[in-house]
DNA sequence: CACCTCCTACGATAAGCGTCGTAGTACGGC
DNA sequence: GCCGTACTACGACGCTTATCGTAGGAGGTG
């Protein structure tokens, strides 16, 4: 069931098509993460993974960086281990992709996969959480 | 901390203008209901609301039926308490609008308050849980 | 090689959630 | 007034989750 980044359904965000990246051929080797299938991915999940206050802010900020950004670019206010879980979480239930990079590990949303299974529902999603940020700042 | 039925910032899917209503007037007096305010609809509760698969039933089952329905008649494999909890937690995070009828509840999206906060995401999340419903079922 | 950084795995804890059954209240019909 | 229907409140149970700290591995740098 499921074992790399995804090339079955999809490359998902991958394929790293941005600069930044290293000379590439060596994307880290060994240590491969396991991610959910495109056609694996549920609804449920992705909205519960987005339904945490945490996990929304990371998805938020890997969606306004357009290019991969390393966990410990996304500042949280809990522990790291914390942090740790949370980026898994979002990885299992397929919102985000996870690849090692030396010794950080970048983070890309799964937008394409994401637009496939549930159209234009991640941008409403993040267009909420602006509109609700606005809103609640204005206060 | 808001006391009853919207009227403050929108009278939601109230208003009750669908035939199905009594002759009005006395909707059933004392009992009513705590809907948190419109402005005080928050994204995260929303969405882990809808992340629920029987709430997300409920929720479908709703925007399906376009008039208001009894708790009664959404069939989930739970029992009658489990039921009323989820049905409370739709009410308490501002996605469902309930309303004493008689030894009814009757239940109602709160369409126009969603889209108001958060335009688009419930047709998609709609749009989505059907999209994914075929997809599963053509398996 | 030593060392530092980044991230992980593990165990612990406390809180939350989904589920149930039972007992109980409000309302309408007889 | 009595009874049935519809829903609720409460307490319990077990599972999941969010959080932490500590210990440790993988990889770059010197």
């Amino acid at each position: 069931m499921v074992f790399m980044t995804p090339s079955a359904t999809g490359p998902a965000t991958a394929a790293r098509p941005d600069p930044a990246a290293p000379p590439d051929g060596a994307p880290a080797a060994g240590r491969v993460l396991d991610h959910p299938d495109t056609a694996d991915i549920r609804l449920e999940e992705v909205l519960h993974a987005l339904a945490d206050p945490m996990r929304l802010t990371v998805v938020r900020e890997l969606a306004a960086a357009r290019c991969e950004v390393a966990c410990s670019e996304v500042p949280l206010p809990v522990s790291k281990s914390t942090t740790t879980h949370h980026f898994r979480v979002l990885r299992e239930a397929g919102v985000i992709c996870q690849v090692y990079r030396g010794t950080s590990k970048m983070n890309a949303l799964r937008r394409a996969d994401l637009d496939a299974l549930f159209p234009g529902l991640l941008d409403r999603v993040l267009a909420a959480a602006d509109a609700q940020e606005s809103r609640l700042a204005g206060t």
